[in-house]
DNA sequence: TAGCATAGTAAATTAACTTTACTATGAGAG
DNA sequence: CTCTCATAGTAAAGTTAATTTACTATGCTA
């Protein structure tokens, strides 16, 4: 078995599970592709551009899912202070309940993860993890 | 960090990479959704409602999927033997050709993490991968 | 053999992303 | 100072990809 599918099936399998209990926790307007502004580490206080970059998807299409996500009343977008141009995102309450509940559905599949290992080993997997993500690989 | 962006950030890696590459290597037509249905397994001898489950997307999205695949030349859609109505996916040669490049440059990836961490540390990596994997975490 | 479930496909619709194009701000050259 | 150019953000149009709806053909079983 090769680290490609290694990765991908159970960094899905957590996405698709976020959707899942984000919708039963009544945040029911989010879906998949809003989950590119909402994973880690979220975009409170950053802006669009940084955002875009960060998923890796055009500010254009950034631009769609922060206005659906601002309708839906998760995030507003504010004029950056000391810049006429420059926007800040900012969380509504509403979006930090979403955000806090993602943090919660983590955890908990963390202790899911640790209990299935056992404590040692899924503390090693994740400093592996973490090594992989500090370097220049992912890149 | 937790889990879900430990495993996000280089699984979404090696996906844009193993496109890129693809398309570098003469396959120009191969986008983003065909990678659901290359990536391991693959389909070959697979039939189109079990390679819609794996991938987590409808029968009909899996078959759009599949016409565009054998529009281009990587695979044939043949009726299976014994059966009326089923069907069996094969690659082309062209297909096959495709699915080779995926295996080698997910072996030129491996190599590289090898470098990174040392050959002892990524297979520790991948051991632990591939425990959860086998676990019913993931399902 | 009638009724029903399943496999596969296709068309229509909806969703999501890219391409193209524009405005406003700010920075630097002259 | 002001002209030019690069950058941030946005929006509309067009394209691509997904779901929803609907259908045919096959096979099972009551």
């Amino acid at each position: 078995m090769l680290i490609g599918a290694l990765l991908r099936v159970p960094a899905r399998a957590i996405h698709r599970r976020l959707i899942r209990e984000l919708n039963a926790a009544g945040f029911e307007e989010l879906r998949l592709p809003h989950m590119a502004v909402l994973e880690f580490p979220g975009p409170d206080g950053a802006r669009p551009g940084v955002l875009a970059e960060r998923a890796g998807i055009s500010k254009q299409a950034m631009n769609q899912l922060l206005r659906s996500l601002e309708e839906h009343g998760y995030i507003a977008r504010s004029a950056a202070p000391n810049s006429g141009r420059a926007r800040i995102i900012r969380f509504t309450s509403r979006g930090h309940a979403a955000y806090s509940k993602i943090q919660e559905v983590l955890r908990e599949i963390e202790r899911e993860w640790s209990a299935e290992l056992g404590p040692k080993r899924f503390a090693q997997l994740k400093e592996l993890l973490r090594v992989v993500w500090e370097s220049p690989l992912t890149r």
